[in-house]
This record gives C-alpha cells, sequence and structure tokens, in this order.
DNA sequence: AGAAAATACCGCAGAATATGCTGGTTTAAT
DNA sequence: ATTAAACCAGCATATTCTGCGGTATTTTCT
C-alpha cells in the first residue's frame, strides 16, 4: 500500500462545482446543486470533500479598492546587493511588515524582487519607497506606477 | 439637495465586518454578529448596505493553485514598438482571449505592460510566450520566473 | 434646552437552508 | 457473477436567514 496520499481524480462535477464557487462563493448549497445537476446532500458531500482535500482554501469577500481609498497600483523592481542570508532576512521582514507591499515574488537568479505595492496616493507611495531604499542590501530598484487595469482574473482556468 | 449619491462613512463596526468578511466570507450572519458585538439583524442590515453600497464586490472561492496544477507563475514585461490604437486594440484582444495571463498592467509612459503568467510547467510558458510576441506590434519582452512566493496578501487594509 | 424626527438596535416568528442518516442504485474489481 | 465500494436521492432535525414591530439612542430644528 503506497504511503502517498490519494488524490482523487476530479469528475466533470467537481469541476463545475469549483468553478461556480470561484465565481460566487456564498451560493447556496440547494442552488449550487440546481446549477451542477445534483441534489443538494450529494453536492454538500462533494464541497465538503473538496474543502477537506484542500482545493477549496477558503472563501473571501472582494473588497473595492476605490471605495476603501487603495486605488494607486505600483509595481516594483528591487535587486539586492548580495545574496547573503542576513541580507535576505532583513529584507524580507521589512517586506512582511509593510503592508502596503500586498505581493512578492523572489524571481530569477535569486538577487531579485518584485514588489506589488498598493497604497492611496503618491504621497503614501514615496513613503513606502523612502523607506524601502534604506533597508540595508537594497540596491538598484525601478517603479512601474500602474496606468490601466487592461486585465485581471482572480481565479483559476477551470477545463470543464 | 445634491444629486451626488451620498457615500456614508463607515463606523468602526462596519470596518470589522468588511475586515472579518474579507479573511471569512462564508461565516454565517449569527456568528459575524457575535464577532462584531450586534445581534443578527443589525449586522444583516449592514452587511446588505455595504454590498448595496459597493464595498463589497463580492465572494469568491480561493481554490488551490498547486492542486490544480497552475503554480508555475512568472512576470512579463512588454513593450509594444508604437502606441497606435490598432496596435494596443489587437494586443488587448490577444491578453483577453488568453486564460494563462491572469493580469496585464499598462505601466509608465503607455507603451509599457506588465504581465502576470500562471501556467502549469515550462512547456505551457513557453506556448503562452511564443504565441505573444508572435502579435504584431510587440517589441522588446523580459521574463521574471517566480522562484519564491516571499508574500501574498489578498485583501486590503483596514485601519479598525 | 427641549421636542420632534430619524436612525439604529434588539427579539421574535415564519421561511429557507444546512446537515446527518437511511436505503436504494450504479460502478468497479475480483 | 458476486462482492465491495462509491454515489445519489429523500427525509428529519437543527441551524440560519430575513422581515417586522417595538424600543432606545442619537440627531436636528426651533
Amino acid at each position: 500500500m503506497s504511503l502517498i496520499a490519494k488524490s482523487r481524480v476530479l469528475d466533470r462535477i467537481d469541476l463545475a462545482i469549483l468553478d461556480e464557487l470561484q465565481k460566487n462563493g456564498r451560493i447556496s448549497n440547494v442552488n449550487l446543486a440546481k446549477q451542477v445537476n445534483l441534489s443538494p446532500s450529494p453536492c454538500l458531500d462533494r464541497v465538503k470533500r473538496l474543502e477537506a482535500e484542500g482545493f477549496i482554501e477558503g472563501y473571501f469577500a472582494k473588497l473595492s479598492e476605490q471605495k476603501l481609498n487603495q486605488s494607486l497600483l505600483a509595481h516594483v523592481q528591487v535587486s539586492l546587493v548580495t545574496s547573503n542570508t542576513s541580507v535576505f532576512k532583513t529584507f524580507k521582514e521589512h517586506i512582511v511588515k509593510t503592508p502596503q507591499v500586498v505581493e512578492c515574488d523572489m524571481v530569477a537568479g535569486g538577487y531579485d524582487y518584485l514588489l506589488k505595492v498598493r497604497v492611496s496616493d503618491m504621497n503614501e507611495y514615496r513613503k513606502v519607497l523612502g523607506d524601502l531604499v534604506d533597508i540595508p542590501g537594497v540596491g538598484t530598484h525601478h517603479t512601474y506606477m500602474v496606468i490601466e487595469k487592461v486585465k485581471e482574473d482572480t481565479g483559476l482556468r477551470i477545463d470543464l
């Protein structure tokens, strides 16, 4: 017997459930069941299983960036001067503590980072960038201020 | 009387509701009410109002990128050769049609774009990039492949 | 300051939904 | 062909949703 946890194969119904929940996270189970041509009980069973198996990580409300005054977005490319462990540790600690940095990816060879920064206005951005470049070990940086959002797909692609 | 739709000021309870729903989008109304020290009725009233006023844009299930085999992420910087309207139109049409491109921001002066591409593996990425560079008007491009996700905050910042 | 109005809150009741259980059916493997 | 496993529908109970009426608190106007 294999020690690897078996990952059940998803059938068409499971995929339809995921696709629907990804678009409408608060749909009632009875309506979800109708949507996927199932009666409520087995539908709920499947949802519970998809949650337990980790296919569904959670449910979240999407809030309005405009209404909550956080509609200015910038991508910042940052290079560290060395791959030194303590330099990275300091950098990461700062990033985690800075709430305006909503995303941080290590890219390419290991010294480069791409940050996504969400702020209310340029003044706030200036402060965030000022703090960022003061971190020891931070070398070059370049800001890509977002002018227009052309596309944004939050969900994953589901092939039904 | 003003024709501007009045935007009610959010009090501490509204912010607490938004903060909770952003973390737990499927919490029951009775539990949400307990969380914010309210009885269910006014709590539901507030949620409905926050939805109607656009503070809450929707509810979504977050699916597992790993489990659904879409865990390879790349940021791609693309420059168009001109700001020509039809060039941009063609570019945008391609982007919208390509499901692997999950995000596309126009940045800086107007010819540069930052794409976020989500694929299952390098082979798929190669195809996506190949199609991308074949679009007429696309000039230089540079790929930042994500090695490690250092931080990811989906929600907005709420100051309670 | 005092009265009137508006707003927000609570608790209750009927309707809808969630959830566990049972039994019957299909599917897969031996 | 037989057995085992998985799946599905329907029912019963518990929970939750949701609208309504009454009360308290805050706001506004005189």
